[in-house]
RNA sequence: GCGGGAAUAGUGUAGUGGUUAUCACAGGGGCUUCCCAAGCCCUUAACCCGGGUUCGAAUCCCGGUUUCCGCACCA
């Protein structure tokens, strides 16, 4: 077999398995689109559970808005003149550019509306391909969002949820009875018609996002106050490497404010209790060039995959620029206490990258070559299986009325019951099961089983049954305790 | 989007014009063992799609799709 890398071994295991596959497959597939598999929408869903439990304990609100989004609200956003690029392509070469870039040289005039009009400019300005010196001529559109119409009017497939919260700003602060800070967070699908997909699901046209937005009072900096001594790695946007606390960036300006760095914290917190590799992890700043149009300072949080640095999580400063906008074209009031306009902390994460990460970084090798998936326990897809020690002797009938129980207390409880125990085990292993049990023939005689860990392979001997089914929680049972001794 | 490789069971692969399409792992069944993928037997399962060349195509040619590597893009 071939060598893999990281990425490509993690990948291969996602189909095997089923964590995710590529979509669409039997008619050929189709690029930048991905199904996740029984396993990995499991896992996905747990994750989101610990996303939404890492903004709920500070008092953040959820919300749940379309998909699809009528063109005012991105044209108010910035989104329909960003994001629909003109381009041009050197007709010998190749070699394409962006119509921006090559207009906006010396000194010269605004950015075209239609086509028509950037032909017009392509024609008079009579540029040159910087590869081949041959004159430059038809411009064309370049989409980045989807577009689609209904009844007449244009909508697009969002290219981010956040906007689905600010258009309802005022009903949110009027729920949460005026008061600010307010935090929004809400989950869902956004869509990019990126150019060439890459790798699986880290880079998709349809994907799975987690957005909070945090309405920070006009002025003052101490509404959430990051309080971690963990030294993290900062990468700021003058390619200095800061290996310090958050707290301690704040204290030395390298990150802008403390409630900025309290979400690069509440991040951090969260993707690494999930199980994402500390050693994998920094925090980027953007430079000036490669903010966003609507952001003043951003932190990214990134991982490192097969040696190189991949975003994750953007936290972003947005200040007033997304309210201000909706104010002015929808003319609502969309002010807090009066004429005071609500600043804006976003974290922003994708969550198909959060599991790629959470994939690499937990898949381990034991000694024998055989691997397993060492996902925090709260994670794992499966909680714990039920294994009879062989089928004869009614040791298969004994395992599975122990399983029917405790699926009512653990419903993500596996039976397997084919192939010797050693192969079973393994199986568990490769898909994360953090516990096994074993029916034996001491189970038939005495109630007692035997509780396998999977990081570790140890085992507990002589749990009684009933220890294990009088816990409304398998995972909170204190005889797992012992493992951790 | 461009350029170059590649596409064969669930996964990884062998196969340079005529094969019953190779092998391993995984999966299912059985025997054996009885706590870590052991062994033996049986078994399921594949030539990306569409055209062309040819008596005959998994194999050669063209187009498409997907994928990998570079370039570009990534708000």
């Amino acid at each position: 077999m071939k060598q893999l890398d990281e990425l490509e071994e993690m990948i291969e295991l996602s189909k095997r398995r089923g964590f995710f596959w590529p979509s669409f497959s039997i008619y050929g597939g189709s690029a930048g689109f991905n199904d996740y598999a029984p396993l990995g929408s499991i896992l996905k869903n747990r994750i989101y559970e610990e996303w939404k439990r890492a903004f709920t304990v500070i008092g953040g609100i959820e919300i749940d808005s379309p998909n699809i989004t009528p063109e005012r609200v991105l044209k108010a956003s910035g989104h329909v003149d960003k994001f629909i690029d003109m381009a041009v392509a050197c007709s010998k070469c190749k070699t394409r550019y962006k119509l921006e870039n090559i207009i906006s040289a010396p000194g010269s005039s605004r950015i075209p509306e239609t086509l028509k009009e950037a032909d017009e400019m392509v024609r008079k300005g009579h540029f040159k391909c910087e590869k081949c010196g041959n004159e430059l001529t038809n411009p064309y559109e370049f989409h980045l969002m989807f577009q689609t119409q209904a009844s007449d009017e244009t909508f697009y497939l969002r290219p981010e949820t956040a906007q689905g919260i600010f258009v309802n700003f005022k009903l949110l602060l009027n729920y949460n009875r005026g008061k600010m800070p307010m935090v929004v967070y809400q989950q869902g699908k956004g869509f990019r018609n990126e150019i060439s997909p890459r790798q699986g699901i880290i880079r998709q046209k349809e994907f799975n996002m987690a957005e909070a937005e945090v309405f920070l009072p006009e002025s003052g900096d101490d509404n959430f106050i990051p309080d971690s001594n963990e030294k993290l790695i900062l990468h700021d946007m003058n390619g200095v490497d800061h290996n310090i606390s958050i707290s301690e960036a704040v204290k030395n300006h390298v990150v802008g404010s403390n409630n900025h760095g309290f979400f690069m914290q509440l991040i951090y917190n969260f993707v690494t209790r999930i199980g994402v590799d500390k050693k994998r992890l920094r925090f980027r700043q953007h430079r000036k060039d490669e903010l966003a149009h609507y952001s003043k300072e951003c932190w990214d949080l990134e991982v490192n995959l097969n040696g190189s640095w991949l975003e994750i999580v953007g936290i972003a400063d947005r200040g007033t620029y997304d309210l201000s906008r909706h104010i002015r074209e929808s003319g609502e009031n969309l002010y807090y206490e009066g004429e005071k306009i609500a600043r804006v902390i976003e974290p922003a994460a994708g969550m198909d990258r959060i599991i790629a990460a959470l994939l690499v970084s937990n898949m381990k090798r034991r000694e024998n070559t055989y691997s397993y998936m060492s996902f925090p326990p709260e994670i794992s897809p499966y909680r714990v299986a039920v294994l009879p020690l062989q089928k004869k002797d009614g040791l298969l009938e004994k395992a599975r009325e122990l399983f029917e129980a405790l699926r009512e207390i653990e419903p993500y409880t596996v039976f397997d019951e084919s192939g010797a125990i050693g192969r079973r085990y393994a199986r568990q292993d490769e898909i994360g099961t953090p516990y096994c049990i074993t029916v034996d023939y001491e189970t038939l005689e005495r109630d007692i089983v035997t509780i396998r860990e999977r990081n570790t392979t140890k085992q507990i001997k002589n749990v009684r049954i009933e220890s294990i089914l009088n816990f409304p929680l398998f995972l909170k049972n204190p005889i797992l305790k012992e493992f951790q001794n």
